[in-house]
DNA sequence: GAAATCTTCGAAAGCCATTTCGTGCAAGCT
DNA sequence: AGCTTGCACGAAATGGCTTTCGAAGATTTC
């Protein structure tokens, strides 16, 4: 046979059980460390178990336990950079302990959605963590579930949910204040596509890093999309409307890499001449530009372990809360914005 | 309660059965529209069914049928860019029927590998999906496993097991073929880690395809990282020691990136001047450079489904075969090698 | 030596849904 | 009326494991 044997199915506990010349009961004692067996009789059972290479059957486990020992984590866009590192940190924080992870893609679409929602229910995980693509709010799962749910990046739209989201208008605050510190006050605003809460939030944290400082945006933020082209495009506008123009907040990484581009394209150097900030902390993007992007990381994986960490709280039985949370993110200077020593 | 009430348990059939006051084994056949149940009987079922949100234990079920309808996926680094659309893959076929995937990282570990493996193992699942981070071949997980196995992207070292993997060889000679025949003659190869079978494989077909022309490579293949940094250094050199050179041909898309860069910065034009091709077909890369990149799409997505289809038939029971299958590459025309029209 | 106390083990119930098989009943037939 | 036939439903076994509780044997105590 070509990709295995197949031959016997797994052993049960009681082939255990037989090999071994105990009962059934025994060996599940011996097997699961518990009391009442005698040394002798132990190493007998490990030894059969050992030798039939028997795994205990979690889902009967798990049919008596009530617990599965399993998670469910419901996508809306397996492809997007940001459902990854939280995935990972989902993964990482659970991965340690003895509980697996249910993937389900949703791909955007909300029949899907619902469809593959009741899969992990009659699954039985434990719980489910929820994530979103953006961080405009999504629709709630409902108060309905029979088990914990916590949202991640996107948060759910009903306040008794629990959501854990990146804080994008600290971290338009502090893309800001970094700029200020760097000696800038002719600040402009290149961005993606203005429907995102994310460019909004951004925008209104940039805006009052400015206020405190007393400065103004120079222009209007230019919206359209969140590609490089676009930061291209308006960077070219931009330093034509705006030759004083001294620093650029980018809405992303790709975006800030356009505004590279067309800065050596114009002849500005940067960071002396003009600084520019990304955002995402986007590594192949920000270290593989010249020079490397400082740029605003929103600590995603850290967000998946934290969401995990809430789920098994709440498995736990303790109180995880509600609402939205916004969760801190952090600035990542490279030498776009200060000169390489 | 902060997250969700979690006060009743899921429904079970009884409960349903209770309410609708037939008997357990009627209720079952109802509600999955078997015969012998009377019209009037199903319907109140139904309702009852509806009423306490019943959803059937698929542990239960699972421990009756002998299968889980459950798939392991075991990857060995999340965060590369290759696993994704592979998963994506796996995930799009799986996700159609009634089968749901098992998610689980070992980053990179054989110890965490062989964890992970036991639990998909005990969670019975009717399939494993092996994916790797390279196309080298990686370990077998042996013959022992009762369950049918797939390695994806990195194939077993194990002829005895099925391997998917990308045609690098293939895809390498698709490059050079292409840039030939865009009249290309003094070709250059710059490329990433020679110690990735990907690199040789493709440096191999490149050379089989000049051979076919009567041509040879314009110096010797250059290897070091699979970065855009090392792509525009290396292009600063080879422009230098080779300025008629007429086409490179990149290992990877970042690395063609940086090509990209330094050809602009030394004033030559891509394509009229200078034909570039990357490889990977990373979207994000490729369609946002000046000009858009042309490269080697290896049908990733497209892998991983195919590794689900063959998962499926192996449950199924049909012989899927064994050795290392590779799978077809595809050239995608882009700016770099033609110019626009 | 008899009674009390451990120690060690096994029988059996239970988790939840499916399925086989048998029962009760009404309708159909001669 | 007496028989077969068909229908609708339920009792019970099944699957793999855990756990409770009782029983047998070994050990200790007076």
């Amino acid at each position: 046979m070509a990709v295995n044997e197949m031959g016997s199915r797994a052993a049960t506990l009681s082939d255990v059980a037989r090999l071994a010349g105990v009962s059934i009961a025994t060996a599940s004692k011996a097997l699961n460390d518990r009391d009442d067996v005698a040394v002798a009789t132990r190493q007998r059972v490990l030894r059969a178990a050992e030798e039939l290479s028997f795994t205990p059957n979690a889902m009967a486990k798990g049919l008596l336990a009530g617990r599965t020992g399993t998670v469910g984590l419901l996508t809306s866009d397996l492809e997007g950079r940001f459902m990854i590192p939280i995935l990972m940190g989902a993964e990482d924080a659970f991965g340690a302990g003895q509980v697996n992870v249910f993937l389900c893609d949703a791909r955007g679409d909300a029949i899907r959605e619902q469809h593959h929602l009741k899969a992990l229910l009659s699954r039985r995980v434990d719980g489910i963590i929820v994530v979103g693509r953006q961080t405009d709010p999504r629709p709630s799962l409902g108060q309905e579930i029979p088990v914990p749910v916590v949202y991640a990046y996107a948060p759910s739209d009903d306040p008794r949910d629990l959501s854990l989201t990146p804080d994008n208008y600290v971290g338009g605050r502090m893309a800001i204040e970094h700029l200020i510190a760097c000696g800038r006050t002719r600040i402009a605003h290149i961005t993606g596509d203005p429907a995102y809460a994310a460019a909004q939030d951004r925008i209104a944290g940039a805006r009052a890093a400015l206020d405190a400082a007393g400065l103004e945006l120079v222009g209007d933020p230019m919206f359209s999309e969140w590609t490089e082209h676009w930061g291209r495009d308006a960077a070219a506008m931009l330093l034509q409307r705006h030759p004083d123009v001294d620093a650029v907040f980018c809405g992303s990484d790709q975006i800030a890499r356009g505004v590279l581009d067309t800065a050596r394209d114009l002849g500005r150097s940067v960071p002396d001449d003009l600084a520019v900030i990304g955002y995402d902390n986007w590594e192949v993007l920000a270290t593989n530009s010249r020079p490397q992007l400082t740029s605003i990381d929103a600590n995603l994986q850290q967000l998946g372990r934290q969401a995990a960490q809430r789920v098994f709280d709440a498995i736990d039985g303790v109180d995880i809360g509600q609402g939205t949370h916004h969760l801190p993110v952090r600035l990542v200077i490279r030498g776009s914005t200060i000169p390489r020593r």
